[in-house]
This record gives structure tokens, sequence and C-alpha cells, in this order.
DNA sequence: TTGAAAGCGCTAACAG
DNA sequence: CTGTTAGCGCTTTCAA
């Protein structure tokens, strides 16, 4: 059998309560007790019982982290692990453990959420994704269960503490960047709609091609999933266009991966051919033939910053709702070129 | 407040403990009661308390997952949310949630572990890597706590169920790939020397150095981190010899990475004038310039299989001990070339 | 400064 | 088939 307050507040003739308050180092205990309950504690081996004290506290020390999709497909996407790395990090400052429950479905992912929620199992919740129209933010505000999404919410922006990039801007950013180049075809590569973070990049990609008084088509707007399959079959119908683009803003570099594959199969050479420039910057980016100009997000940060302000909400109920913004930098790298218009009929 | 047992208990007018027992789905209640139960529990919104339930029942339905180093450094080198993904998908069937803990050195590793046995947050552990001489393990061992390894155990294979790859045939393997494409001076990169994985991969090595007739040399074998940073020292260790190896034999797809980096700063082509193998088969290996000859060691069946077992063990501690070995596959790609006598004179 | 005792919410003998 | 009761191991009033 394993010691237990009891057996330690015997050894060292105390009452468990005053073990209790040792352990939680309460100032009111005589420094020779402490000493003594200490020695106790050594001599058996004693570690205190989480489980219990978080059932008399109600409070776990752990914060749950609920992925979207099954964590199964989207671990592939290298962006999971990042910001749990940062998440990871600022956990650990504060002494909070990480808790994933994990399903495949919305419905398990939701059930998996109640259990760590109603079942007191963590203390805070970080969401890695915004959906729109997403159950799980109403289920959490309405229990007014501590929270912070990384992304932007997709509604009652300001009553949840959020960290997220200004990804509107980016995207404005990048198309700017590619039109600068004299690109005037340029398509966008998008992931799911329901995602939030699609709809601003989507957004701020439009706003770029009007401003620049070009003509922004529906048929240049493709959807697809956040993983290197989804990069294939959005090229295919691409360029199987009249028009095909010159340029594609990729949502993210997984995508652009599978883009980039797929156009090496078809014999379009990028950048000569057609220019590409994605999001998130993750390693493979960097990597890929030829390097990915993309958008660094700061993956990490993203993390880092949603842990610490869960934390805050955890332990004063009272933290003021924050929006955290990290900042982005487009990385230039070799996906991009300045278009010719001489080279597009000899090339295609 | 949120509605308890006795909430449920007195609204369907019967004892906690029947409440109790429908909801374990006890077979001993009328289906009567438990229609009536379960209607006083969904108009009450009622949850059962996990942490309660734990404290009572002594089961956590969490299993405990340990990183090397810190999560931090680790997560940067996708083999490990690869295993999580496997991880996670055999966990998710049975029903177990994943716990992680966070440290940056090993004491910090061991506190946490401690907190997660002795404070009874976990019900069995999955250890991602293996050390030599690992005190970790042997606490598990002493504690007779379930727990499973990936990679193989430094001691005591016999009381350790592990799931793992045969990395010594493996690495035995690659550089007789690389010795029957005539190459005679092959070195090795490998990683931290304290990880098992490494030695067995270098005796793989050795072995088959020494089988073919060729000299085995220690100024050939560089161990580094199992870091993008680690492949690049190597290699211009490597390429500052009278006699630098015509082929590498690399230990992690990652620091393969870094010394292809690094080669090709060098002006050293890949694979005209040294060939590359690997392992792990990342997806990062498919993507690099040139895409690396590397041995597939299946992540993510390792982290399944992994998931799979401890729980088996955790349900039924008389379960066996068991080795699992999951296969692996060499996967040619392009880094590797021919060995020609008359290219090195040329070249270097 | 310390102790006694009442919970936290659930489970599991034991009894009936 | 169901109720009573005693914990699980800790924290936290309330008293002293």
């Amino acid at each position: 059998m394993v010691a237990t307050i009891k057996d330690v507040a015997k050894l060292a003739n105390v009452a468990p309560s005053t073990v209790s308050r040792v352990i939680a180092n309460n100032p009111r205990i005589s420094e020779k007790t402490k000493e003594r309950v200490r020695e106790a504690m050594s001599e058996l081996g004693y570690h205190p019982n989480f489980i219990a004290r978080s059932l008399a506290n109600q409070s776990t020390q752990a914060i749950g982290i609920v992925i979207p999709g099954s964590a199964d497909k989207a671990f592939l996407n290298p962006f999971f692990p990042e910001v749990i790395r940062g998440i990871s990090k600022g956990a650990h400052q504060k002494h909070y453990a990480l808790h994933m429950s994990t399903g495949e479905t919305d419905a398990e992912i939701m059930e998996g959420v109640v259990q760590m929620v109603e079942g007191k199992r963590v203390d805070g919740i970080i969401l890695l994704y915004s959906q729109v129209d997403d159950k799980l933010t109403k289920y959490l505000l309405r229990k007014k269960f501590p929270f912070v999404i990384v992304g932007k919410p997709f509604k009652d922006v300001e009553h949840i503490t959020h960290v997220d990039n200004d990804n509107y801007r980016a995207a404005k950013e990048v198309t700017e960047h590619l039109i600068q180049l004299g690109h005037e075809r340029v398509a966008f590569i998008g992931g799911n709609l329901k995602l939030v973070v699609t709809v601003e990049r989507l957004l701020g990609y439009e706003k770029a091609i009007r401003n620049a008084g070009l003509v922004y088509r529906d048929d240049y707007i493709i959807h697809a999933q956040f993983l290197k399959e989804g990069g294939q079959a959005a090229v295919q119908e691409l360029f199987n266009l009249d028009e095909p683009p010159t340029a594609l803003v990729v949502a993210d570099d997984l995508m652009a991966l599978g883009v980039l594959n797929t156009l090496d199969d078809m014999g379009i050479n990028v950048p000569n051919d057609v220019s590409v420039v994605s999001f998130n910057n993750v390693m493979l980016s960097e990597v890929s033939r030829p390097p990915l100009t993309t958008v660094d997000i700061n993956i990490f940060q993203l993390g880092y910053e949603a842990s610490k302000h869960v934390i805050q909400l955890v332990e004063d109920p009272m933290d003021p709702i924050k929006r955290i913004i990290i900042p982005h930098k487009l990385m230039k790298r070799q996906s991009c070129r300045e278009y010719v218009s001489t080279k597009k009929t000899t090339t295609i």
C-alpha cells in the first residue's frame, strides 16, 4: 500500500490537516512541525494523490487540448505539433499538464469535451481551430468554462479570448505581392470553408484582387482539405480552365506541397510557369522543391500565448477577455517569380 | 450548482448506488428503473464527475505519454507527432484519454512521471524512447506500474513490454545496400549514443561493414543530435577527413536533412558525389532535394501497437510481457547512386 | 499554531 | 433487484 496523508500524520504525530497544510506550504504552520512532517513524508516515500486533491479542490492543474477532426488526421499537418509545442512550453512554466481526448467525428469530439468539462478533468481548454457556427464554442460559452481559441472566433469575438494572426491582412499582402510581380490571373486554393481561417484568408485575397482592379473569378477559388491531397485535386481543376492562373495563393503549406507535386507531374514549372505562395512556414516549406515562399505565422507563439492566457483565465476568472494578434512575416523563397507575358504562350 | 448523483437519485426516487449502477449499465437493474433514472439524468443535465469516479475507482481511463527531453524540442522531429497519432488512435478505440506532462531536464521529466504515477493521474504510461541506463524505466519497474516502451529497453528486455523495429537489421540492410552499390567508404552519422536506437543502428552498420571485409574506422562514426543542426556539424567533420566517405548512413531523416543542406552548401552533390540513406521516412524525406532513400519504420504503427498494449496491461495485469517488432522497409528514392571510382578523383 | 470533522462525488461491499 | 453505508485521499471550515 502506498502511504497516504494519514500515515504521514500518524508518523509525525499531527493531524492530517496539518500535513495538508505543510504540502500547501501554509505559513501558519511552525517551521518545527513542517520539518517533522517533511521527514515523515520522505521516510514513507509519500506523494500526494492528485486525484484526491482535485476532488477536494475542484482543480486539476491540467488543461485540455481540442484538435479538429481526429487527432489522427490533424497531426498529419505539422501545424498542430508546433502549436502544441508552444502550449506545452507555456503550460510547463505554470506547472500544468496537458490532456487530450480524441474523436473522429464532430459528435465524438463534442462528447470528449463534455467529459473533460463536466467530468472536471481539466481546468481550462484550448481550441486549436475555429469553425463557423461551432457548437463547442457555444457550449463552452454557456458553461462559462475558461477557454481560449487559437484562431478567430466566428461569433462573439468580444466574449472569447483568442490568439490569432491577422490572416486577412496576411492574405492581402501576399496577393499584393503576386500582383506586384505582374500576375493578373491569381487563383486561391483554400481549405475547408467552415474554418474561419480559410474565410479570412479568402477575404484578404479578394480584397487585394479588387483593389488592384482585377476580376474576381469564382472559378479561381477552390476549396479542399488542409492536407497534401487537397492541393492535388485543386490544381487539376484550375489547370483545366481555359485561362489557367499564373499564380496561386495556397492557404496552407501542406496543401502547397501537394500543389507543387501535381504541378511537377503535369510538367508545369514553378516558379517559371506559375508562382506559388502559401501560409504557415512549417519546416517542410523550406525543404520543398522549390522552397516555398510562405507566410510565417509564428505557430509556436500562437500556442505559447494561448496556454499563458487560458491559465490566467483559470486562475483569475475576472481576467478580461483578450484578443492577441501574433505578427506574421512573408518569407520570400523560390516559388515566386515575376510574370513575363511572353512566357505564357510558350509554356503551356 | 451542477447536478450530482444524489440529485439524480432523489429525483428518480432511488438510492445513489442505483444511479451509479445505471451509469455502469449494471445488468442487475431493471429496465424500468434504468429508464426512470435516465430520465432524471437528462432532466437535470447530469454528467458523472470523472475525478470522483477515479478516486473511488482507482482508475482514470487516461494513459500518460513521456517524451524525451522537452516536449518542446522533441516535437521538432516529426517522429513524435506521428507516434502520437498512432497512440491516439489506439487510445481512442478503447476510450482512453491522453495525458502529457512536460519537462526540460531529465529531473523534471522524472518528476512529471512520478506525479502521474504516484498522483494516480494515469493508468498506464508509454515511454516514447529508450535510453541507456534509464532511471525512469527502473522506477516504473520497481513500482510495477503498467508501461510500455516504444523502442528497445536497454536492460530487462524480458520484463518490459515494448514495441520496436529491428533496428539492427534495418541498419545492416541499408549499409549492405550501399556496399552493393560499390561504396567502400561508408560513414555513419548517429544521434545521441545514450539512446538505444542509436546503438542498435550503429551496431547494424558495423556488422555490415565487417561482413563486407571493409575497414571499420572510428573517424567515420559521428554522433550528434536528432535534429537538423545535428546533421550539419557532422558533415563538416567528415568532409575534412583525408579520405572523405562516398556514402552516409544517417540515423534520422531530420538529421539527414541537415546533412543534405550542408552538403549542398559545400558544393558536394547528392547522389553524384555522395550517397545518403537515413531512417524513419517522415514526410519530409519524400519532399527533400533530392528525395531521401530512407527506411520506413512505420511510426504510426509503433504508436498504435504501443497504446493497444499498455491498455491491455492496464486492464489485465497478468497480461504477459510482449515484444512487438514492427516491420520496416527500405524506400529507395534519389539520394543514392552507385559508386564510380573515376568520379571521385574528378569531384572532390 | 494545530486538531476534529465534514465534505468533494462516486463506487462497492453487504444486506435485504 | 435495490438500499445502506463506508470509504477513496485530500482540503477546509470551525474550534480550540
